[in-house]
This record gives structure tokens, C-alpha cells and sequence, in this order.
DNA sequence: AGCACGCCGACT
DNA sequence: GTCGGCGTGCTC
């Protein structure tokens, strides 16, 4: 019998591909270990072992695999199937699920090297310039990467010269196969077996009477092996005797002391973690029963908390019973919502336990949390992270948090597979028969539809903690403001009147401006001519502090014109503002007042965003402006004002959104004031202060915002009444994206009718050079989905059958945001 | 996605 | 001439 393995690679391809393995590799493989694969010409890939079957592929001879990676499945069958339907929904290939799931460090590549052939005579003179380097260079090493290659020859297409030598059989080309996991080994020391009886100590401390300071080291180890009971540290041991490594070194090497390693996590928990719960209020009470009463029946509950009414406590609770009887809990969170602030009040009360996971992680961190998540370990059982914690190896999860449901940034936009961590929660713990608790001050939508339904459970927290009142939320008029010459930069006399009584009380604001930079817009006066990004269809933004224009979509920067580039005239205008110009104008308006700001430009580097949290919770800041940044679930005491410079741009963004998103954004924000025994104030400039969104926000009035955006959304057929797949073509040849989008659309339309929108270029059609169309299709909620996105597939797989189309890429967004 | 191969313009 | 740019096709 022949067995054959179907293995999924990490590559954005439909297709399973076969390799040919023997029979003793059949019952050694289980799907979930990883095997190398050799795949295409050369390189050998990591693939995870699928399914073993005996049916020989008939169109073309299988490859053998390599070798096998794994002593046991490190991907489980409950992760296997969560892949299989993020795959099936978002519409990606297995492998890119694989890609975005596996942390990096278990996805080995090989490299290919070039090693000295030892058993030939070669004649250098047979060998061109090139090849004779190479050939030189091979004989004080032993064996040459391809890099190496590169730098020696100092040019890029190396290829010929490499084959002519394997063909003059001077060298012979070895793919390599490095473990990319390092365990971080921590070195230890202990006296050596033979010193260990006294009469030898006393030997050798009379030895070492002429060395003292190695004598020295000898008793300190005493010491602490005495007192402290456990293995010691070699950087321990230095540090308390005062003795250089050096030294050290040398009683190692006479074999006076012996060196040994232990393998220790990346990330380490310090502290106690014994800490009790908190007491909850009565109103939290209520509400965390209610939770539980409706997990009887409903597998997902909404939990619907006003901000600062203490969300956060309830999760606590629901950890602490799951915890208890054994079970794993996930807590997801929005990328920067996850903060130190959080994790260390989690690890107060469950220390250890406490396992965290985000994109700022190396990828050795990544494997550890990942092995002890597998493992089941104790160290793992509460895992707080942001999206693609999802994907982590869970063996028994009883419950997952998702916090700030409504955040946008749960929908994973670029690579595929581009899933909602939110949607695909609920799912995972489906699985995994646990329940999903989501949480939100102000609930997507989405959320509360399938609450209203009653497909979700719902619990309403409407009070806020220590009964704090609700902020004060005050609408100015900018265009009667204008008018009346009340304003002075981009603040309004209200505003400075809040902003000077709130300093003079000692409290401290936030000043809210979605938009980074000094201005969108740069402008000539003379000509009307404004500088745009050479690569995008976007206008340059002016970033004051570096004197530059930038690209905000492609990174693209110059230098600030002097003068205008089309006429010449030094009478460039900035037009519209950003945070850097709102930090500008407060340090003129409160010039003896500390300013920061807080958005992507500051924030950069791995501590940008803890440093000015921080500095901020300590009071070294009085006035902080920020993006929506500002906005995560941070919890500042001394906060009493909040300033909305501009809630128009928010309230015209063009997506069907918009409305939704700054109800939410405004409200967040808004939730930032008044934590304190003091009623918080906030001040939201407008020029609509009619605006029904602006009024709901002043009144937080969320029930009448979601039925009149559920009226929109009936009456336009978008979610979550009905769903969307939006498709993008894009291509560099502006022509050719528009015939294929057509082409694309139309053939969409042979199936969908009416329901088919576009193809439309988006408001920013040109980004890094390439050009965007999309395609929009609204599927009826009594419409298969399956159906659906067969029928899709099908057109898919035509439209790259042609020619001309298929250097077109085609990105299919399911649900999309 | 990579990666090789092949065609073509731009230079030492 | 050669080098490197980019377009195209393939991977069990």
C-alpha cells in the first residue's frame, strides 16, 4: 500500500497538495505536525500535516516529504476546524489561515548554501573572475550562503554564475533547515561533584588562599545556596559577590564550579497575584447574575455598560468562577486598548496565570505562550490578547471576553484571512462549547440586532460606578461662533472658558482632533495649486515639527516647499487642521500649562504609548490632544474636561458607518471626563450642532440612534440587515482595472441582479501607485451564503482563466468594514 | 506568496 | 555586450 499526505502549505493558494510518504511515516504523522516539504524547484517549505489517505493523485508524480518537524501535533483539531471556517467564510485558503495563526518561529524556511566539493582538482585558470571569488573564498569557509554570495560578487543576479560552478563541479548546492525557536537558557552555577565532600571544600578553599577574589565567589555561593534554597543564577552569583563573569569563567574552566542551563519563559510574571476580587456594587451584582441567567440558555450575551460603569469588574468575577473550575478564558481587546494598566490589574488577582499575547511580541514569546496554551499549563489559563489570540492552541476554554465589541480594528483588513475576531469568538467558542460575553459602552449595530432577536443574550449595566454622574455634554455652533468673531485659532470661547476654569481647579483635559499632522491640506493662494502624493490620489499632509509634507497612505515625505511648485509664489496656505496643530495653538493659549499629544507620530517605538499614559496619570501632563487613540478603555482620574474640536469630519466620512461609528467614537471619548466625585464636562465643536448623531451623543441616547440607523440600514439594504462581500480589483494600469472590474461586475450581475454595486473607485482611487476598484455585493439575509460565495468562486476562477485579467489582484472582503 | 525564467531597455 | 527591471507561470 502507498500512503499519501495532504499537507497545507503557508501560501495563498485553494489547491491541497499531495506528497508520497511510506508506510512507517503514515503511522507516525498525525494531522497537526508540522513536516518539510521540498516545494517548487529548490526550497523546502514548512507544511502541516492534513490528512493521510492511499489515493494516488492522478495528474501528476507526488514528492516526497523531508522530514518530519514534530514528535506530536503542535496544532490541535479544535484550532484545525476554526481554521477550516475562517477559511470557508472569509474566503482564503487554509494556508493563510495557517500563516496568520503559527507564530513565525515555527514556520522554517530552508536556505540554500553553497558548499566546497572536496574530491575534485580544478584548474583556476578555467574559472572566469567571478567564479574564481567564489571558488577563493570557499577555501577559508567551509560553506557560503547566498547572501554571502551577493556581497562578495557585489551584484544581484548571481544564478549563472552559481550554476556554471556546479556544473565545473567546483561546489554543490545544500538546502539548509534552521530551527528558528531559540529556548532562552539561563546559566547556572554549582560546585562541581568533586568538591563536594568536606574534606575537599577545605582543600580547595586553601587552594584558593592565594586568589581571593575567586575564594571570595566560592563562599558567596555558600551563602546563597544557603539562604535562598534554589538553583544560582550565574548573574546572581556576580552580582552579589561583586566578582566579573570573567572570574567566574575561570573556576568553571578549572572545573572548580559547574555550569548548567535551565530553559525559562521570555516573559515572566514577578509579583503575588493573591489578591481578592473586588466587592461589586449592587448594580454590578445584579447585572453579572444576569449574565449568568442568560448563559443558561444563550451561548453569546451582550453586555451593554455605560462607560466607567465597571465592565471590567464583572469580567473579573466570570474569570474567577471559570478559573476555578479549570477552565481557560480569553479576554480579547482591541490592539492598543491592550495596556499595562489592564494586564497588571488582572495579574493582581490571578498572577501567574496571566498569559499575554499582541503583535508587539517577538516571535520566541509567541511560541512559549503558544507551547504553555497547548501544554494547558496553569501559567496560561487566563490568555489576555488582541485579535490573532484567537488563533491560539486552546484545549478547554470556557469562556471568551470580547471587550469594546464595537471596535473596528477586530476586523482584520490586510492580509487575508481577513476575519472579524469578534464573529469568529463566537464561533471558536462554539467549538469549544464555552460561552462569549461581549462587552461595550456602546454596542456595534451588529451586536445589538442579534440582541433585539434575541439570538444573543442582554444584559444593560446603566449606571455608572460609585454612581459618578454622566458627563455634561455641550454642543457649540462653530459657524455662529465664526460669525460672531468668538473664535480664536480653532477654540471657541466655551472652550477656553472650560479649558481655564478646569486648569484653575487642577484638573486636566483631553482635546480630541481625529487627524494627525499640522494640516490636510497645503494651498496656494495665488494658483490654487496644492501639493499631492506622487504615488496616491491623496492631497500632503504638513507635519510641522519635521517640516515636511507627508503621505499618510503611503509614507511618502518631502521637504516643505518654500514656494509654490506650480506658479512659484511664496503663497502656500495650510487648509483644515490636525492634532500638531491644536497642541500649537493650546501651548499659545496656556503658554505656563504642559501640553502632549498623542497620536501615530508620537507614539512610535515599542514604549511611545505607555510613556505618555503614564506621564499623563502621573499629572505631568495637563492638557493631552490625540486621535481616536485616546479613546481605549484608558481610565484617567483627574480628567474633568473633554473638547471635541471638530465632529464634522467624523459625521461626513462616506461609509454607511460613519453615522454608527461616530455615535460610538464621540461617546468613548466623552467617557474619558468625570471619573472623579466631579460631573465631567464635554464640549463637542460643530457646525451641525442639529445633527441628530450630536444630539443623541449629548443625550446618550443610544436606543434612538440604533433605530434610526436600523431604519437606514433597512432602507439601503446594508448591515446587519443584509451582508456585504466587497471585492477590489486592483492594478497599476488604470485601463485594465477598469475593464476587469467591469468584466468582473458584470458577470456578478448575471447571478446577483440588483444586488450587485459598481464597480466604484473609492474616494482615494490610487494608493502606492496601484489602482482600486471595487465591487460591492448586498446578499439578502434568506440568501445562502454558501451559495453565495460558490457562485462567487466560480466567476473568480473564470476571471483568472482570462489572459489579460490575471495579473489583476482580486481581494474578496467578507462582512467588510 | 516566492521563485525561476525570459524578454527588454540602460548602462559600464 | 552584460545587468537588472519587470511580466508570467508554476508549485504536489
Amino acid at each position: 500500500m502507498t500512503y499519501f499526505l495532504d499537507v497545507i502549505l503557508p501560501i495563498p493558494l485553494q489547491k491541497a497538495f499531495t506528497y508520497h510518504i511510506t508506510e512507517a511515516e503514515a503511522q507516525f504523522i498525525k494531522h497537526g505536525m508540522r513536516v518539510a516539504v521540498p516545494f517548487g524547484k529548490s526550497k523546502i517549505y514548512t507544511a502541516l500535516a492534513y490528512k493521510i489517505h492511499t489515493n494516488p493523485p492522478t495528474a501528476y508524480e507526488a514528492k516526497t516529504i523531508h522530514q518530519i518537524l514534530d514528535e506530536a501535533p503542535i496544532v490541535t483539531d479544535l484550532q484545525l476546524i476554526l481554521w477550516q471556517w475562517i477559511a470557508g467564510y472569509y474566503m482564503c485558503s487554509l494556508g493563510e489561515v495557517m500563516r496568520a495563526a503559527m507564530p513565525n518561529a515555527f514556520i522554517i524556511e530552508s536556505e540554500t548554501v553553497l558548499v566546497r566539493n572536496e574530491n575534485i582538482e580544478i584548474s583556476e585558470a578555467t574559472l572566469k573572475d567571478d567564479e574564481f571569488l567564489i571558488y577563493e573564498a570557499l577555501q577559508y569557509q567551509s560553506s557560503l550562503k547566498i547572501e554571502d554570495v551577493v556581497s562578495i560578487l557585489d551584484k544581484k543576479r548571481i544564478l549563472p554564475v552559481v550554476n556554471s560552478l556546479v556544473e565545473k563541479g567546483v561546489l554543490q548546492l545544500q538546502e539548509e533547515l534552521y530551527e528558528k525557536y531559540k529556548p532562552k537558557l539561563v546559566r547556572y552555577v554549582k560546585l562541581h561533584e568533586a568538591h563536594k565532600s568536606e574534606e575537599k571544600l577545605q582543600e580547595l578553599l586553601e587552594i584558593l588562599s592565594r586568589a581571593p577574589k575567586q575564594r571570595e565567589v566560592i563562599l558567596t555561593l555558600f551563602t546563597l545556596e544557603a539562604s535562598e534554597q534554589k538553583p544560582i543564577k550565574v548573574s546572581e552569583l556576580s552580582e552579589r559577590s561583586g566578582a566579573s563573569t570573567s572570574i567566574i569563567k575561570t573556576l568553571v574552566d578549572k572545573s572548580i564550579l559547574q555550569e548548567y542551563f535551565i530553559q525559562t519563559d521570555r516573559v515572566q510574571f514577578e509579583g503575588e497575584g493573591d489578591e481578592q476580587t473586588k466587592q461589586l456594587s449592587d448594580a454590578q451584582t445584579q447585572a453579572l447574575e444576569a449574565v449568568k441567567g442568560s448563559f443558561d440558555t444563550k451561548s453569546v450575551t451582550l453586555l451593554h455598560g455605560v462607560t466607567s460603569s465597571g465592565k471590567t469588574e464583572i469580567y473579573v468575577k466570570l474569570i474567577e468562577e471559570q478559573l476555578n473550575l479549570g477552565k481557560q478564558v480569553l479576554y480579547l481587546l482591541p490592539e492598543i486598548a491592550l495596556t499595562t494598566q489592564l494586564v497588571q490589574r488582572l495579574q493582581d488577582y490571578f498572577g501567574e496565570k496571566v498569559a499575554v499575547f499582541h503583535s508587539r511580541y517577538s516571535s520566541n514569546e509567541r511560541v512559549e505562550v503558544w507551547q504553555n496554551l497547548k501544554n494547558n499549563l496553569e501559567k496560561a489559563q487566563l490568555v489576555i490578547g488582541a485579535r490573532s489570540a484567537l488563533l491560539l492552541p486552546f484545549s478547554n476554554l470556557g469562556l471568551i471576553i470580547v471587550d469594546e465589541e464595537h471596535e473596528q480594528s477586530y476586523k482584520q483588513f490586510d492580509p487575508a484571512p481577513r476575519y472579524h475576531a469578534r464573529d469568529a469568538a463566537v464561533v471558536l467558542a462554539n467549538i469549544h462549547k464555552a460561552k462569549t460575553l461581549l462587552g461595550s459602552a456602546t454596542p456595534s449595530l451588529e451586536s445589538y440586532f442579534n440582541a433585539t432577536q434575541n439570538k444573543y443574550g442582554f444584559v444593560e449595566l446603566k449606571t455608572r460606578f460609585n454612581n459618578v454622574l454622566m458627563p455634561d455634554i455641550e454642543l457649540v455652533d462653530l459657524a455662529d461662533k465664526y460669525k460672531r468673531k468668538r473664535m480664536n485659532g480653532h477654540f471657541s470661547d466655551r472652550l477656553i472658558e472650560e479649558m481655564t476654569e478646569t486648569l484653575d481647579e487642577g484638573f486636566q483635559i483631553i482635546l480630541f482632533q481625529n487627524r494627525r499632522g499640522f494640516s490636510p491640506i497645503v494651498e496656494c493662494t495665488t494658483c490654487g495649486n496644492s501639493p499631492q502624493c506622487p504615488n496616491c490620489d491623496v492631497s500632503l499632509t504638513y507635519h510641522q515639527y519635521k517640516d515636511q509634507l507627508r503621505c499618510h497612505y503611503c509614507g511618502y515625505y518631502s521637504v516643505m516647499p518654500k514656494a509654490c511648485q506650480a506658479c512659484g509664489n511664496a503663497t502656500l496656505d495650510t487648509k483644515g487642521f490636525g492634532t500638531e496643530q491644536i497642541e500649537e495653538e493650546v501651548k499659545t493659549l496656556f503658554p505656563e500649562k504642559k501640553v502632549a499629544r498623542m497620536d501615530l507620530d508620537t507614539t512610535r517605538g515599542k514604549h511611545g504609548f505607555e510613556r505618555i499614559i503614564s506621564k499623563f496619570e502621573q499629572q505631568e501632563i495637563d492638557i493631552l490632544v490625540g486621535t481616536q487613540m485616546l479613546t481605549k478603555g484608558l481610565d484617567f482620574r483627574q480628567v474633568k474636561l473633554v473638547g471635541i474640536m471638530n465632529a464634522d469630519n467624523l459625521l461626513n466620512f462616506p461609509d454607511f458607518r460613519a453615522h454608527e461609528r461616530s455615535y460610538q467614537l464621540m461617546t468613548q471619548v466623552a467617557g474619558r471626563a468625570g471619573r472623579t466625585d466631579i460631573r465631567g464636562k464635554v464640549l463637542i465643536q460643530t457646525y451641525n450642532p442639529h445633527h441628530n448623531i450630536l444630539q443623541q451623543v449629548s443625550t446618550n441616547a443610544y436606543k434612538e440612534m440604533f433605530a434610526e440607523q436600523m431604519n437606514d440600514r433597512y432602507n439601503f439594504k446594508y448591515p446587519p440587515i443584509y451582508r456585504l462581500i466587497k471585492i477590489t480589483l486592483r492594478h497599476k494600469d488604470y485601463n485594465r482595472v477598469n475593464l476587469a472590474a467591469d468584466w468582473y461586475a458584470k458577470s456578478l450581475r448575471q447571478v446577483f441582479k440588483a444586488n450587485v454595486l459598481g464597480p466604484e473607485f473609492p474616494p482615494i482611487s490610487r494608493i502606492r501607485n496601484l489602482f482600486n476598484k471595487n465591487i460591492l455585493i448586498k446578499i439578502p439575509q434568506n440568501q445562502s451564503l454558501a451559495k453565495t460565495k460558490e457562485a462567487i468562486i466560480k466567476i473568480d476562477n473564470s476571471f483568472n482563466a482570462v489572459k489579460d485579467f490575471r495579473s489583476v489582484r482580486v481581494v474578496l472582503n467578507v462582512d467588510n468594514y
